[in-house]
DNA sequence: CATTGGCACTCAAGCGCCGGGAGTGCCAAT
DNA sequence: ATTGGCACTCCCGGCGCTTGAGTGCCAATG
C-alpha cells in the first residue's frame, strides 16, 4: 500500500520528466497527478526513492529526474501496454504494402519506424544463415571475370564480382553454372562450403582453380561476418534531442555509422522485446541512449532484429508498441513469400 | 596591382576564417600574412571588399567573415590546386581495391570520402540510363510470384518481386525467361519498353497478362524515378560543426535523408567540378551549406555523381582535391569492368 | 506512525552593470 | 595611395543581486 504509492510516484516522475524534460518537483507532482496526499509526503517518498537509486537530483534544490534504474523499474513494472490507434495500424500496413523488393521493405520500415517514434530506427536484413538458396546465377563479365548472384528465400540478393585466376570460356561458365544450380538450390545458406567440395574436386584440372575461386566467393558471400546488414534512418531526430545526451551527439552519430556496432546492438535480440537503458547498453558511446528492439521472422524463427535508439527519457510504452507493430508487419510480409 | 592586393586580402581572410572559424580583423591579418602594408591600409581594403559584398561583419566592431560571394570569388579566382599527398593517393587506391561488388565500392567510397574531407560524403550509384543490360533472371517464388533480377554492365543489380495476375507454370516461366534474355541482353536500360512490346504481343493469350506484368516491372525497375540512388555517410561530421549552421543541423540532417533531395543535389553535376556555395544551393534547407561535387563514369560518359556537403567555411581546395581523386578512382574501377 | 503544514536553507538562472579589449572608421600627414 | 593616431562601438566575461522552485527537517496531528 505504502510501497504502492511510492511506485506511483516513480511512475509519475518518469511520465512528467519524459513529457517536459525538466526535473520534476514534489509540488508540481501533486498538482499534475491526483495522488491524494500532500507535497510533504511526496517529498518523503522521493527521499526514499533517491536512496534506493531510482531517481536523482541534478543539483541540490532542483527537482528529481529518473536514473537508468528508475526507467528500468518503470519499464519492468509500471508501464502498461499502450495499444496503437487503428489509424496508426492502418498507416503501417499501407506504408509497407507498396514495397517492390526486400530493399524496399527494409527501407520503408526504417522510415516508418523513425516517423512513428521520432527516433533513430534500425532494421536488420533477414539473416542468410536462417535461409535457403532460391537461385544462383553466374554471369560472365569478361574472360577472367564473373558476377555471382545469390538469391535467398527471404528475398535477399547478394552479389560478388569474381576475378578468376585463369580465363574461362562461355561454355565452361555455363556448365559450372548448371552444376552449381543443381547443387545449391534449396540448401541452407550456411554451410554451403561442405556441399560444394565435391564440385571443386570433380572439376577438370584446367578449370579447377577457377571453380575453387567461385566457390570461395560463394562461401564468402554467405559468411557470418558479411551476411548481416542493418539499415538505419531518422538520424535527424537525434538533433532534436541535442542537449539530452551527456556530451554531444557526435559520438552517438559516429557509433551509429558503424555496421559492426549496429549488429552488436541488434545481435542479441530474440522474439521478446529487448529494452536496454543507458548504461545497460553494451556500446560505450551509446550509454547515454536507450535501445528498444525485438526480432522478426517467419513463423517462430527469428531472422533479424528491428528497433530504435533514442534518449533514455523516451516514451517507452509508445516506442515499444511501435517497434512491436512494425516487427509484426515485417514478419507477415516475410511469411507471404 | 592595387586590385591584386585586395584579392590577396580576401584570400587571406578566407584562409584565416576557415582555419580559425572566427571573424578576422585587420591587425591579425597583417601579423599572420606578410602583406607588406599596415593594418590601416588593410582596413581600407576591407571596407571596399565589404562594399562589394565579398565580406561582412557579424556586428560592428567585430572582424570580417567571408560572404557566400566571397567564397565564390575565392574558389573561382584565388585558390590554387592542392595536390594530395602520395600517401593519401595510396590510401585511396588501397581502400577501394578490396571491394567485392558495386555496393561495396560505393560504400567504401562514401566512407573514404567522409574520412578524407571530414564532411558528409555522397556517392551516387551508376545511372541505369547510361548502361546496358548484362543479364536478366526470372526466379519463380510461387505460382503467382516471380523475382525479377536485372544486372547492368555497370555492376548494378536491381530486383523486383512480381505479383502475377494469374498462375504461371515453371515451364511457362522458363520460356518467358529465355525469350526475355534473348531480347534484352545488350540493350540500353532506358527505353526497354519499346523493345519488349512485341514480346507481350506474341505471348499466348493465357499468359499475356502475366507477361505484361513482368514487362511492366522491368520497365519500372529501369524508370528514371527509381533508377537513381545515392549513398550517404559521415553525418557524424556534421555534429562537429553544430554551431556553424545558421539554425540548427536538424533541417540539414532531414534534407540529407531524402533521396530526392540528394538526387537533386547531384543531378546537375557534369564531368567538371561543381561547387555550390550557401544560397547557390537549390535546396532551401541546405542553403547554409556548400556542395562540392563532380561526376564519374566510364571513358567520358558521366554515369553518376560524387561529392560532399559541408559548412560554407570549408577547406575548398582540399575538399575539391579529395572529391576529384575519389571520382577518378571510381571511374577507373568502372572502366575495369 | 504515516501524514502534514511550516520554515529555514540552497542554488541555478536571469538580470543589470561594468571594464577590458579587439576592431572599426575617419582624418590629417606624408 | 599609405599610414599613424584617435575616438568610438559593442561583444564578452565577470560580479553581485534577486528570485523562485525545490528541498530537508521538525513538531504537531489523527
Amino acid at each position: 500500500m505504502l510501497e504502492d504509492r511510492r511506485l506511483a510516484v516513480l511512475r509519475a516522475i518518469v511520465e512528467d520528466y519524459v513529457s517536459t524534460r525538466e526535473p520534476v518537483g514534489s509540488k508540481a507532482l501533486v498538482e499534475r497527478h491526483a495522488l491524494g496526499v500532500s507535497s510533504a509526503t511526496i517529498r518523503n517518498d522521493m527521499a526514499v526513492l533517491e536512496d534506493e537509486g531510482y531517481i536523482a537530483q541534478p543539483h541540490t534544490s532542483a527537482g528529481r529526474i529518473p536514473t537508468d534504474l528508475g526507467y528500468r523499474a518503470f519499464v519492468d513494472r509500471l508501464s502498461g501496454v499502450k495499444p496503437l490507434s487503428s489509424a496508426e495500424r492502418r498507416a503501417i500496413s499501407d506504408f509497407l504494402a507498396g514495397a517492390v523488393d526486400l530493399d524496399d521493405v527494409v527501407a520503408r520500415s526504417v522510415r516508418l519506424l523513425a516517423q512513428l517514434t521520432r527516433q533513430v530506427a534500425l532494421v536488420q536484413y533477414p539473416s542468410l544463415v536462417q535461409s535457403t538458396v532460391l537461385h544462383v546465377e553466374l554471369v560472365r563479365l569478361s574472360e577472367t571475370r564473373l558476377l555471382l548472384v545469390l538469391i535467398a528465400d527471404t528475398g535477399r540478393v547478394e552479389q560478388r564480382t569474381v576475378d578468376l585466376p585463369a580465363a574461362m570460356s562461355a561454355d565452361e561458365v555455363s556448365a559450372l553454372r548448371s552444376r552449381l544450380v543443381s547443387m545449391v538450390i534449396g540448401q541452407r545458406c550456411s554451410g554451403l562450403g561442405e556441399h560444394l567440395e565435391p564440385l571443386v574436386a570433380a572439376a577438370e584440372p584446367a578449370v579447377r582453380p577457377a571453380v575453387a575461386t567461385v566457390v570461395a566467393s560463394l562461401i564468402d558471400a554467405t559468411a557470418d561476418t558479411v551476411e548481416q546488414r542493418v539499415m538505419l534512418g531518422g538520424t535527424a531526430n537525434l538533433a532534436r534531442y541535442r542537449d539530452s545526451f551527456a556530451i554531444s551527439l557526435e559520438p552517438v552519430l559516429e557509433a551509429l555509422e558503424e555496421q559492426v556496432v549496429l549488429l552488436r546492438l541488434l545481435g542479441e535480440v530474440s522474439g521478446d522485446m529487448t529494452v536496454r537503458i543507458g548504461h545497460e547498453n553494451p556500446v560505450e558511446d551509446l550509454q547515454g541512449t536507450s535501445l528498444v528492439a525485438t526480432g522478426y521472422g517467419r513463423g517462430d524463427s527469428v531472422v533479424a532484429g528491428v528497433g530504435v535508439v533514442g534518449p533514455t527519457h523516451m516514451d517507452y510504452p509508445g516506442t515499444i508498441a511501435s517497434v512491436r507493430a512494425v516487427a509484426q508487419y515485417l514478419s507477415r510480409i516475410l511469411d507471404e513469400n
